[in-house]
DNA sequence: TTGTATGCGTTATCAA
DNA sequence: TTGATAACGCATACAA
């Protein structure tokens, strides 16, 4: 209980003022050397020593008052919490832009907004001033959230090509129509005709895309009827919509699944109904996820660079925090097609 | 730009003095208004207005400096990043925890610690006052952490049963020796004689108990070589543990997965394998997870309470806050088996 | 019921 | 190079 650990373990913690105590010094002097300035080297060796004996670590609640910043930013996903551990694309994404910010000694702060309650609680926190920027996920141009992180001026960045949506917010992200259009292609290209897809979230700018994609690229071959839309990128969603689609066309020879885990679960239910891939039905994903090997065969998908996307993104919000005024109005990665054996 | 969002998107936000001001009052009865005390109806009425007014939102660094706390509670979690967005569990864990805080009005924050520099970062942000309490997820004794949060007197709770660790600390669990040795013994049932088990994290109490628990059911039939340890719960892992088993013993009639993401690959390398599961080879997990039924045929496995020890491990912490002292020790949550059809 | 004054722990601006 | 001292925005004990 006594030994181990920095911090003593006294009610109340060591300021400034009682290094400076310890060092005989004044508590500028002691400030200086915290921060950086000119200091003599006798004082600073008093200082140093005195900081480690009374297991000095600074208050970042008084730091942040007069510093007016918290070096922390907010990561902010505007879905259900449920989603926000499914979806592999929101979770790489974050892990990209964790590093990023860790790396420039920033705190990133996890925020999932689902609710009235999340939003009013969240707005206090942004308001509150417990971060000095925000990346934010999947935004729709209705969210509560978008106008208070509008109004705060707080440097942000959007995650996706959410359209109409304060220009003033720079976004990163793919060209999910392009490669959803290429992807398509090439289920064409392997004599497939009766081609269907399964849409999820079309309410999204991604999932709209996605699906705007898959009719550029089919042209006259287009049958609206041959489109399950289903709420959300899951595996759930995905054998449901694959039934459905099945029941509606059961000629059908080819699939377009909007993520990985929708093609998962379509080939679920395909291989519940007897179908074989990709000799039956040829079927293809998109985001390259850890779904896309977890099947049998492998999926054909389009590589989403989630880390990638969450790293630039962080290094957005970085730039405006440091003043960089961003040229880009917003930036679009490559997402280049991957084919294994599903089609 | 100019319409909407309540906060003026002035440089400055508005502050107490503000209000006070344009209320024509001092600030002190405006923070009476504020918090709660004694003042006047009229008083009471103009500052309400001037409030909106001016778009007040009060500065939380300053009440956090003043108050000492910083309404937020830190959900720790002690394990790689990936493994963090893929281990369903800890997902379930952190859902119910949060449900738990947001109801209290607490922002949970979200902290994975996986390397050095994380381990830097982090310490710096939990001794800065930036959380009140936290809920510490895989700790494992040797984690530097556990020292910050114990010097700190940090309210906390362990998720888990890490024995040897901080014994003022409460944990939260479920009884993964019982529990295993439960799931293993109607694999018994069956009449599977030879069975084996991919033992992931035994470095963790969970694990280990797991581990544990399989053995003592076993009793004599225990086959030190029917082991394959594998490092953490994942498919990738499950799928190498299985082919690693197959490879030792060719007779194997039965396997117990440390987690159903573990059966789950196991299952898909048995059927890569061409053995058929329950017939050839009888196949439990843990968790009862998502895994659990996306799997063909769907999994027997230990339903582990994920949402229940998130709220309950948020509830621990809100106590301690509240300065309601803690009874127990700790509190072991059920985890029935459920049935299925893998064995 | 209200106003005033003081402190929370830092950083920053001055003189010295 | 250093030491006072004034902010930062809020809560609160105390005086009025």
């Amino acid at each position: 209980m006594s030994a181990p650990g920095p911090p003593a373990r006294t009610g109340k913690r060591a300021t400034v003022h009682d290094i400076a105590a310890a060092a005989g010094v004044s508590r500028g002097t002691v400030s200086r050397v915290l921060n950086g300035g000119y200091v003599s080297v006798t004082a600073r060796a008093a200082i140093e020593r005195a900081i480690r004996e009374v297991g000095y670590v600074p208050n970042t609640a008084a730091r942040n008052l007069v510093m007016q910043r918290s070096q922390a930013v907010g990561f902010i996903v505007l879905e259900p919490h449920t989603l926000f551990l499914e979806d592999p694309n929101i979770g790489g994404i974050m892990l990209g832009a964790n590093a990023a910010l860790s790396a420039a000694d920033y705190q990133m702060v996890n925020l999932v907004v689902d609710s009235e309650r999340d939003t009013a609680r969240i707005t206090r926190y942004l308001s509150g001033g417990f971060v000095d920027g925000a990346i934010i996920v999947s935004a729709r141009s209705h969210d509560p959230i978008i106008q208070v992180v509008g109004g705060l001026a707080l440097p942000s960045v959007f995650v996706g090509h959410p359209r109409d949506l304060h220009p003033e917010i720079p976004y990163v992200g793919i060209d999910n129509l392009a490669s959803a259009e290429e992807i398509t292609r090439r289920l064409l290209a392997t004599g497939r005709r009766r081609i269907g897809m399964i849409a999820a979230a079309v309410d999204r700018d991604s999932g709209a895309d996605r699906l705007a994609g898959f009719q550029r690229a089919l042209g006259p071959l287009f049958d609206e009827s041959l489109v399950a839309e289903v709420p959300v990128y899951d595996f759930a969603c995905g054998a449901k919509g694959m039934r459905t689609l099945l029941e509606r066309e059961p000629e059908l020879d080819g699939v377009f699944a909007a993520a990985d885990s929708v093609a998962a679960g379509a080939m679920e239910a395909l291989r519940e109904s007897g179908h074989r891939v990709p000799q039956d039905i040829g079927v293809v994903g998109f985001d390259n996820s850890s779904w896309a090997t977890r099947t049998r065969p492998h999926l054909s998908t389009v590589h989403q660079p989630a880390d990638d996307i969450g790293s630039h993104a962080a290094d957005m919000v970085l730039r405006q925090l440091r003043g960089d005024p961003i040229a880009e109005r917003g930036l679009l990665l490559p997402s280049p097609v991957v084919w294994r054996d599903s089609a």
